[in-house]
RNA sequence: CGGGGUGUAGCGUAGUUUGGUAGCGCGCAGCGUUAGGGACGCUGAGGUCGCAGGUUCAAAUCCUGUCGCCCCGACCA
């Protein structure tokens, strides 16, 4: 009964997996809306996971010599303008302030979209000789984009990401950067998130707006859509050329600098949800969870029991570890951070005690390991271990499970259609073949992976000789 | 931006068809009993029914407008 009324608290997964995500974002406390429309308040259990995810990415991002900046909000319509396509790219999509302290301005001030422009401008003036390269900045920042529809963490309208702009001499240094950060981003994914992803380029279709490539880490989200996790993009030296940034190279001469950008934003926190999550509310891998071990007193009335519990928590302390001692029953309790998510669950009572022992309780498979309390610390190290491993094979596992390969035309839609999750086929490179499928089934190209296979030798849509294996689907 | 749904206490809702001045559950506060999978009893606080007009002696209920939110599409991280 009280296992019934659990379930119920939230949607199931499998029946409407939509409505699932908003219950999870919403009981486990992550975000709460706001009063301005599209615009999401990131609660402490959602900032915390950010945080988490702040720090595990910062420190890996300048073990290879980045340096953290800060850019201004608002970027002088002007400065936008000087990148063609970039404009066109986000042109539909920014907030233009018009008014400050009363008066019209004289410029509208666009609130950043992204900072393209401003790294740009400020590498033209600071980037003079061979010996400024290379230029290796991110910053931590919130970006603004007016979305006409939006859902907590996966599409707001104000969002928080790091965006890293990089300028370097030439054009193998900007491609070897560029390359970096996006296996930086699939080892953190794995290492980390425990969410697997397939590397690989975008087409030209759906590459950034001003770039040369752009890569991407994709990931599938347990209804078998696909999320772009991140993505690292190779500018060239287009936008060095539109925002005049050149160099004095060692022979003297002037040359444009070649650039890259690449960013991971709280959208991330969506795929966390989306691919680990399930019935009972937030499964979060203990790499990145806020509490990785929450203590459940039972009987905590009785003598020594509190006692025993503040015993552990301090014996824990290499660990994110939290004790609950509020009067709710250890039933309410067990499910409360079975919804937040908490990996590992401790359960100690007067039995526990006299025994010498005490319970863990898995979160991702529920279930219950009694553990010797001499033994403790490298009980919950192990379980914690091993939770984020299996959270990451059953990831995958379910990942492949749902990777289909097509031939021809009508196996592929036939697999659209019934089937959720990746498609591997073969491309002639045709932009136009690209437009048909998703016209005709919605599915898009999510990327042409690096680990390529030979399906065939013909184009999946018009039959033409195939140029590259891409992996396709219907994507958030 | 199209199509559908919805808005009553922090959350979930009844009442709307047939107008008569708001009820229930959870949660919250206090006291006590409980405690190994969302405990129980008693007491109590909390609502100008999304907002603005209109009809009426009287509006949560009828009419008009407007806004928010959710879902599905199109567009994007």
């Amino acid at each position: 009964m009280a296992k019934d009324k659990l379930v119920t608290a939230i949607t199931s997964r499998d029946e409407d997996f939509a409505q699932w995500y908003t219950d999870i974002v919403k009981k486990a406390e992550l975000v709460n809306y706001s009063k301005v429309k599209g615009c999401m308040v990131i609660r402490p259990n959602g900032y915390a996971i950010w945080e988490n995810i702040q720090r595990e990415l910062d420190k890996r991002f300048k073990e290879t010599g980045v340096e953290n900046v800060y850019m201004p909000l608002f970027i002088p319509e002007s400065l936008l303008q000087k990148e063609k396509d970039h404009v066109e790219g986000f042109a539909p999509e920014v907030a233009w302030v018009t008014h400050g302290g009363g008066e019209k301005l004289q410029e509208r001030l666009c609130v950043r979209p992204t900072s393209e422009t401003l790294f740009c401008d400020l590498y033209s003036t600071i980037v003079q000789s061979y010996r400024d390269l290379p230029k290796l900045y991110n910053q931590w920042c919130s970006v603004v984009r007016w979305e006409k529809t939006t859902r907590p963490f996966l599409r707001s309208m104000e969002f928080l990401w790091q965006e890293g702009h990089t300028a370097h001499a030439t054009e193998e240094d900007a491609e070897e950067r560029t390359i970096q950060m996006l296996n930086l981003y699939s080892d953190f994914c794995e290492q980390v998130l425990a969410i697997p992803v397939i590397k690989g380029k975008k087409t030209n279709k759906e590459k950034f707006a001003g770039a040369n490539s752009t890569y991407t880490i994709e990931a599938l989200m347990h209804d078998g859509k696909a999320l772009q996790s991140g993505t690292s993009h190779n500018f060239g030296d287009g936008f060095a050329k539109a925002y005049d940034i050149q160099y004095t190279d060692k022979e003297n001469k002037l040359a444009y600098v070649h650039q890259t950008s690449w960013g991971m934003s709280t959208r991330i926190i969506g795929a966390i949800i989306m691919v680990h999550g399930d019935d009972n509310g937030l499964v979060l891998p203990p790499a990145i969870a806020p509490t990785q071990v929450i203590i459940v007193p039972i009987a905590q009335k009785k003598p020594g029991v509190i006692e025993k519990a503040q015993e552990l928590k301090q014996r824990l302390s290499d660990f994110r570890v939290g004790l609950d001692i509020s009067d709710k029953t250890p039933g309410w309790k067990f499910s409360e951070y079975e919804m937040k998510g908490v990996p590992l669950r401790i359960e100690i009572g007067p039995k526990d005690i006299e025994a010498g022992m005490c319970v863990l309780a898995r979160r991702d498979t529920g279930e219950k390991i009694p553990v010797n309390l001499d033994d403790l610390e490298n009980s919950v190290s192990e379980t914690l271990e091993s939770i984020q491993k299996d959270l990451y094979t059953k990831a995958k596992e379910h990942r492949d499970a749902h990777t289909y390969t097509a031939k021809d035309y009508d196996e592929f839609c036939n697999i659209v259609k019934n089937k959720p999750g990746f498609i591997k086929a073969m491309w002639c490179g045709d932009e136009a073949c690209e437009t048909k499928i998703k016209e005709d089934t919605t599915a898009t190209s999510r990327c042409m992976p690096f680990e390529q296979e030979e399906i065939s030798d013909k184009c999946v849509c018009c039959g033409k000789k195939a140029k590259t294996m891409v992996y396709w689907g219907k994507a958030y």
